[in-house]
DNA sequence: ACCTGTCAAGTCTGG
DNA sequence: CCAGACTTGACAGGT
C-alpha cells in the first residue's frame, strides 16, 4: 500500500509567504473611496495568491501532493463590508494559472471551512452563511479549474441538546446544496460530539466520502474500535478518483488532549498502519500539526528508521 | 524588533 | 441570560 502526506495551508520552512494575509474591517473602514478599500483588498489577495504559488513550487520540490489550501486566501470574502467587491475578477487569472500548476503536477489539493460553517444549525442565517462560505470555497476551486475530486471537509457541526435531530437536520439541509458543492463536500469526525462511526452513518446515507480524523476518534469515540470498520470508511471513498484521506496530529499534552502538538508521533501513525495493512488500500494523510510543513519532514525522517517502510519519494512510502 | 490584546463568523458550559 | 472558553494566524497599536 502506498501512502501520501501532505499538511496544511502554511510552511514553516518558507519565510514571509503566509497565504493568508487580511485586514481588520475598522482599518479597513479608515480608508475612504470605495474604489480604494477595494484596491488594498485586491492587492491583499493577490499577495496570498502569489505566496500560495510559492507554496506549490516548494511542495512540488519535496514530492508533496497532497495540500490544503488556506480558507483565507481572500481576504473579508464573505463579510457584508466586501458585498460589492467582485474578488474573482481581480484574481480569476491567477487562480487559473494556479489551478494549471496543481492539475499538472497531480496535486491533491482540498480546503477545510472552518468551524463557523455549520450545516446543521437551527438557526436559518447560520444555516445561509455556512452555504455562503461554501459557495465562496466553491468558486476558488472552480476557478482554479480543478474538478470535483478537490474534496470541501467539514464536520458535522452542533448537537444542540439532540444529536438524532441535529443529524437529520444535516441531512435535510444538505439536500439544499447545488450539484457541485454535493460532489465536493465530504464529512469528518469531530473531537467533541459526532464520532468516526455517527459521521460513517451519514455519510453512507448520502453517499459522500468520509475523512477519519485519528486524533479525534482518541477525543470521542464512544470506545468503539476503529479496527472494526476502517474498512467501511475507505468504502466510502469507493468510485472516487483519489483514495481515502485521514487527518493526523498528536495531542499537545495530557491537559491538552484536544489541542494540536508542534509534531506528530511516529509511533501514532504505526500503529495505524498496522490496522490498515490488512486493507492493503493506498491512501493519503494529512499532517495536522503547528510545525506544518516541517511536522511532515521529522515524521518522514521517523518513517525512515522503519525497516519495513521504503520511500517511492520524500513524501510518500510503500509498506 | 518584539509584545499583547483583538479579530467576522458559532456553540457550549458554567454562573 | 450572559460571559468566557474553545482555537488560531495574523493584525494593529504600542514600546
Amino acid at each position: 500500500m502506498r501512502i501520501s502526506f501532505g499538511y496544511v495551508a502554511m510552511s514553516v520552512v518558507l519565510k514571509d509567504c503566509s497565504p493568508s494575509r487580511t485586514i481588520t474591517v475598522q482599518n479597513l473602514s479608515k480608508i475612504d473611496s470605495e474604489k480604494a478599500r477595494f484596491a488594498r483588498l485586491s492587492s491583499i489577495a493577490r499577495e496570498n495568491l502569489k505566496n500560495t504559488q510559492r507554496l506549490f513550487f516548494h511542495n512540488q520540490a519535496h514530492d508533496i501532493k497532497v495540500f490544503r489550501i488556506t480558507s483565507k486566501l481572500i481576504p473579508l470574502a464573505t463579510h457584508p463590508v466586501t458585498e460589492n467587491w467582485d474578488w474573482f475578477v481581480e484574481v480569476k487569472d491567477e487562480l487559473k494559472t494556479m489551478g494549471d500548476y496543481a492539475r499538472n503536477n497531480g496535486f491533491r489539493l482540498s480546503a477545510h471551512p472552518d468551524h463557523f460553517t455549520l450545516l446543521n444549525s437551527p438557526r436559518e442565517e447560520v444555516t445561509e452563511a455556512s452555504i455562503r462560505d461554501l459557495e465562496y470555497h466553491l468558486r476558488i476551486l472552480d476557478g482554479m479549474g480543478l474538478d470535483s475530486s478537490a474534496k470541501l471537509v467539514i464536520h458535522v457541526g452542533g448537537s444542540y441538546n439532540n444529536k438524532e435531530a441535529s443529524l437529520e437536520r444535516f441531512i435535510q439541509n444538505y439536500k439544499l446544496l447545488s450539484s457541485e458543492l454535493k460532489q465536493r463536500l465530504v464529512l469528518e469526525n469531530d473531537d467533541k460530539i459526532y464520532t468516526a462511526r455517527d459521521v460513517l452513518g451519514l455519510c453512507q446515507q448520502l453517499k459522500i466520502p468520509m475523512v477519519l480524523d485519528i486524533h479525534h476518534h482518541w477525543c470521542n469515540n464512544h470506545n468503539d474500535n476503529i479496527g472494526e470498520y476502517l474498512e467501511d470508511i475507505f468504502a466510502t471513498w469507493d468510485g472516487e478518483a483519489r483514495p481515502p484521506k485521514i487527518h493526523l496530529s498528536s495531542p499537545k499534552d495530557e491537559k491538552h488532549f484536544r489541542s494540536h502538538a508542534d509534531d506528530v508521533e511516529a509511533s501514532f501513525l504505526l500503529n495505524f498502519l498496522a490496522l490498515a495493512k490488512q486493507l492493503d488500500r493506498d491512501f493519503d494523510v494529512m499532517i495536522e500539526a503547528k510545525n506544518k510543513d516541517l511536522a511532515l519532514f521529522n515524521l518522514m525522517d521517523e518513517l525512515k528508521k522503519v525497516p519495513y517502510i521504503s520511500f517511492i519519494d520524500e513524501a510518500r512510502i510503500e509498506v
